[in-house]
DNA sequence: GTCTATAGCCTGATAGAC
DNA sequence: GTCTATCAGGCTATAGAC
């Protein structure tokens, strides 16, 4: 049986080791700094996960999940433009209410995405499949202008991660204000004209 | 005095450390596979730099001119609408030339610039700030629609790094194609569009 | 200049008391 | 359930022969 200080110890241990995995990746991290983090000690977290490596994959595995919905989200009957907006719209509050998510994914995927390639090739391939053929066909109802579906969809990706991935870079550049300060403005437009038919 | 050899040698463990580095990592990566990608002893590498710390260093140092040479190439008394695709088309070649620079750069940026910050917050800066004030100028001569300069810089490092930084995504999510098939005509259509008076 | 051998540290994981 | 103590393996770096 699991009782609600397990399941707060574990949320507190997967909260720091978010916290510890995203900033430095998987080799990088050690299970000191999450033990710190998590003010437990090592062999406690040890007693929650089998491994340093159980911990990260449940990480992953509850990510994926996460990182999808925006996208699985847009409505095949709605309008183009505005459907393809509103993810965009959503990606990008996601960038900014969990960073850390995102950089863990993106850790993982460029180091070769060792421990996420069944779940993109799976998962994540079909989502994208699908909602290709949305795409085509609301450029085919004239709703947008004739674009590659897969590079619209990672132009968005890149787009909105970019603010929470190289977040250090943009704010030495902008002086330690908050990089997201105009993006939203930015991106509307950008995608608005891209979609003109 | 510094033999053929020796710069050969040199040359040898750099590029081997390229691979290694830009593919797990610095606290990923081990003397071990770098000695091995470069066919040398581990203590021969030491024999060459002082430690992985400074082989990691030289390849930094290296790689922020190369990084900031398309940006620094931009004419501001060009067109600004063919200033700003020739930047983006030099990136994106970038891109593809030089992958592992790419995602060592990234990797670096990604855990918060630790060993960068000095180089972004100096140079790179000074850099962005200068050319921002060119693009001002060619939206006030009505060259380029009025979007925002910074935005404009991090979207075009944002769209063409995501390819090579994200490479093993796109592939899984692609069955294995190249990634940048047809990406430069969807950046440029994107880019002409956006920067559209 | 290049190697083998190894020192010495750090890290993930376990043992065992409480 | 949680801790202290510790093991075993892997890692960077050095010593020393050739």
């Amino acid at each position: 049986m699991t009782t609600r200080i397990q399941r707060r110890n574990r949320r507190r241990i997967l909260e720091a080791a978010l916290d510890v995995f995203s900033a430095q990746g998987f080799r990088g991290a050690t299970l000191d700094q999450i033990a710190g983090v998590a003010g437990l000690s090592k062999p406690n977290l040890l007693y929650y996960f089998d491994s340093k490596e159980a911990m990260h994959r449940a990480l992953l595995d509850d990510l994926l999940d996460i990182w999808l919905a925006p996208l699985r989200a847009m409505n095949p009957d709605g309008n183009g433009r505005e459907e393809i907006l509103a993810y965009m719209r959503r990606k990008l509050q996601m960038s900014r209410e969990l960073p850390r998510e995102s950089r863990l994914f993106a850790n993982e995927v460029l180091q070769g995405a060792p421990r996420l390639a069944d779940q993109i090739s799976g998962d994540l391939k079909r989502l994208v499949d699908d909602q290709a053929v949305v795409i085509r066909r609301w450029i085919s109802m004239g709703q947008i202008a004739a674009v590659d579906p897969y590079h619209l969809i990672f132009s968005i990706w890149a787009l909105t991660q970019h603010y929470a991935d190289f977040d250090a870079q943009i704010r030495l550049i902008r002086d330690g204000a908050d990089p997201m300060d105009g993006a939203d403005g930015f991106l509307e437009t950008l995608f608005d004209k891209l979609l003109q038919p």
